[in-house]
RNA sequence: GGAGGAGUGCCCGAGUGGCUAAAGGGGACGGACUGUAAAUCCGUUGGCUAAGCCUACGUUGGUUCGAAUCCAACCUCCUCCA
């Protein structure tokens, strides 16, 4: 395993030099020959997304700043979407199936992540990175032909032995044959983007080691050509908690799913432990100016704060949506609830219609139900207009809105949204 | 194949006929304090246009005025025996 951050003083490759010194490196396979491979010309590499939910969120960053930092170096990115390997479901490390997502959903899903994905990644040009859905393939194989092709390279004792399904087993919990084939039909998504494009690098999160591994064992006993892999570390927070969960949810990448204010949000109220390592990681400032905002003290660390969510907001969002969300938090948190751009729309007939703050609450995401935000209200954390509610029963009425057609809503200290009719 | 044990809310974990929407802890969120941080103290932590109603203690039925608690079958796991 490499330590993240170690002086990479061996390295010959600015690729990894560069992912190094960012933290973005976990495990790799052969550290040395893939350093001289990436020094010596463009390297091809690909990383996988399942359609598990209809966005990406903030833990599907690493692997994307990862294919960013490759990109800018000159080596060619392939962004795989698990429209085939979504109707399996990876069981790595988790003690129990995923329930199985109908055609429909892995559809819609996939269309969610390929909106983020096209944020991040250039695909244009001829030399531009790749976007390519594992069901093109996956699909195609008739099972005896599979088995035969494939499962004959597999053994069963090797692949009891990988720890993404070693506590399964050891718990005794059900890990159905369609589960353990997973990983063979990861390893065969390597081979085949080995085949069809030379990809020879497959970045993943750490949890993806076996998968990964699988790949490569896979790709030189049967066409003898050496793959590497590359994890990127799983991150928690200073406060050990896995990385983006919060009361209303995961933090997502899609607009639809999470406002860019709402993101950004995010970002900004990062504790100050994470700060340096957030730098490093999420945004692509220059590590000189990295080290010189992790040097701030005390007070000071929240303009190291908002730079960090400008920052990340503008890879996800654009650098247009990353200086309204700066703005809007400059002016939300000045003093009074003054108002900025709109975070969010309603349709003014819901106002006809007799639309309750609790709803309202619930609508831009700062309660997942309206018992939810019930609880809020009683507990004086929801605030309209700046001021705080009393009656959890409150229904929005015209004369609630401000210039504009506009309200403020609040939830506690720090979720603010600017909630516009029309 | 046989004998015994277990399955509780986001997680861990009490409860063994009504006082239980379910102790306690963790986490999370809200309030106070602050720097939109941390620590600390207090509160909340199933759903619902909500002084009420509805769903909940593996699943499905049953006993009972009343069940997470008793019974039956089923599912999953654990331990011992073969």
């Amino acid at each position: 395993m490499i330590e993240a951050g170690r002086p990479a003083t061996k390295l010959k490759s600015e690729a990894l030099q560069v992912l190094l010194e960012r933290g973005l490196v976990h495990q790799c396979t052969d550290l040395e020959t893939l350093d001289r491979n990436l020094a010596a010309g463009p390297v091809t590499a690909y990383a996988g997304f399942d359609a598990t939910a209809a966005s990406l969120h903030v833990g599907h960053l690493m692997p994307l700043m990862t294919m960013r930092w490759l990109q800018k170096l000159g080596h060619r990115p392939i962004l795989l979407l698990g429209g085939g390997t979504s109707r399996v479901g990876d069981p790595s490390f988790r003690n129990e199936a995923r329930p199985l997502l109908g055609d429909e959903q892995i559809a819609a899903n996939i269309s969610g992540i390929r909106h983020s994905v096209e944020r991040l990644i250039d695909f244009r040009g001829e030399d531009g990175a790749l976007l390519v859905d594992n069901a093109d393939w996956l699909t195609e194989f008739r099972f005896l032909e599979f088995l035969r092709d494939f499962g004959s390279q597999f053994t069963v004792n090797r692949m009891m032995t990988f720890d993404s399904v070693k506590s399964r087993l050891e718990a005794q919990m059900p890990l159905t044959v369609l589960e353990f084939c997973y990983m063979m039909l990861q390893a065969v998504d390597f081979l085949e983007l080995s085949r069809r494009h030379a990809c020879t690098l497959q970045i993943g999160g750490s949890d993806q080691w076996g998968n990964i591994i699988n790949g490569v064992e896979l790709a030189r006993k049967g066409d003898g050509k050496q793959l590497f892999g590359l994890t990127v570390p799983l991150i928690t927070t200073a406060s050990g908690a896995k990385m983006g969960k919060t009361a209303a949810g995961a933090v997502w990448l899609h607009p639809e799913h999470l406002s860019p204010f709402g993101f950004w949000q995010f970002w900004r109220n990062t504790a100050d432990a994470d700060v340096p390592r957030f730098l490093r990681l999420f945004t692509e400032l220059p590590m000189t100016e990295v080290l010189r905002l992790s040097e701030l003290q005390g007070a000071e660390l929240n303009e190291a704060k908002k730079i960090l969510a400008t920052q990340v907001t503008a890879i996800v969002h654009g650098a247009e949506e990353a200086r309204n969300a700066r703005e809007q938090g400059d002016r939300l948190f000045a003093g009074e609830e003054e108002l900025a751009a709109p975070t969010h729309r309603l349709d003014l007939q819901h106002l006809a219609d007799g639309l309750g703050l609790l709803q309202l609450v619930v609508h831009v995401g700062f309660a997942t139900s309206t018992s939810d935000a019930w609880r809020l209200v009683e507990g004086g954390g929801v605030r309209l207009n700046g001021r705080v509610v009393e009656d959890p029963r409150r229904r929005i009425a015209v004369g609630d809105l401000a210039a504009e057609d506009q309200l403020t809503l609040a939830v506690g200290r720090r979720r603010k949204a600017l909630v516009a009719f029309d």
